[in-house]
DNA sequence: CGAATTTGACCTGCGC
DNA sequence: GCGCAGGTCAAATTCG
């Protein structure tokens, strides 16, 4: 994130905020760092992005609410596997989508993958969020100018997906849906905040 | 030359 | 059952 920070503090529900900055960077405890602009959301996104623009659609309830589905999503083959189908509709796999011969077992749905969707306006449809992401798909949408894109963490063992879509309303808002909990550290926002975290250790004695 | 991207084919679920 | 839409695979292509 290059220690991008908004040019203006803003006041945002401080809650979702560090359930937002947990789900992006598992790597780190957001309640043990101090309240600065540092995991507030536009400070990992494009300079371009304006911070009025900026709006983040999820499940907040599921998300905050004890029963967290992101706390108890670990990323692994087998739940990492099913799929985002529009809006949490229950899709289905449409995985092994594709030539794989995994025929579906049983009839039960798959638990649907935690998911985070983040409206910016930038010009640059590939949002740098710290981590490295390999494309493996490309898909023109129904009611949509625009394709949809898809993405891979490349860690390898890493299962987080993301996808890129432009709104077909406002073509200069970008909408990164992000499937899956990254279950490695973000070298690049480690990078940021290591010095950090190293001179508030010093100033508080430790 | 290896890694990343592109792109058409294929699979699956859903609605009718 | 059929067609559509979304998601993924993997060969081909491009890039560094």
């Amino acid at each position: 994130m290059d220690g991008r920070v908004p040019p203006t503090p803003l006041p945002p529900p401080p809650q979702p905020l560090l359930a937002l900055a947990e789900y992006m960077f598992p790597c780190i405890n957001p309640h043990l760092l101090p309240s600065t602009p540092l995991l507030h959301p536009p400070a990992l996104m494009p300079q371009t992005l304006d911070p009025q623009q900026f709006a983040i659609d999820m499940d907040w309830f599921s998300l905050l609410s004890g029963s967290n589905k992101f706390a108890d999503h670990q990323p692994s083959p087998t739940n990492a596997s099913s799929s985002i189908r529009g809006d949490n509709n229950g899709g289905e796999e449409a995985k092994n989508g594709g030539r794989s011969c995994n025929k579906k077992v049983g009839k039960t749905r798959k638990a649907i993958p935690p998911r985070i969707a983040f409206h910016t306006k930038s010009a640059d449809d590939i949002l740098d969020d710290g981590y490295r992401w390999r494309k493996y798909g490309q898909k023109a949408v129904k009611n949509s100018g625009h394709p949809r894109s898809y993405y891979r963490c490349t860690h390898h063992t890493c299962t987080v997906k993301k996808q890129i879509q432009r709104l077909s309303t406002d073509s200069s808002i970008v909408v990164t849906t992000y499937e899956g909990i990254h279950n490695h550290p973000c070298e690049k926002l480690m990078e940021t905040l290591t010095p950090l975290l190293r001179q508030l250790q010093l100033l508080s004695g430790f």
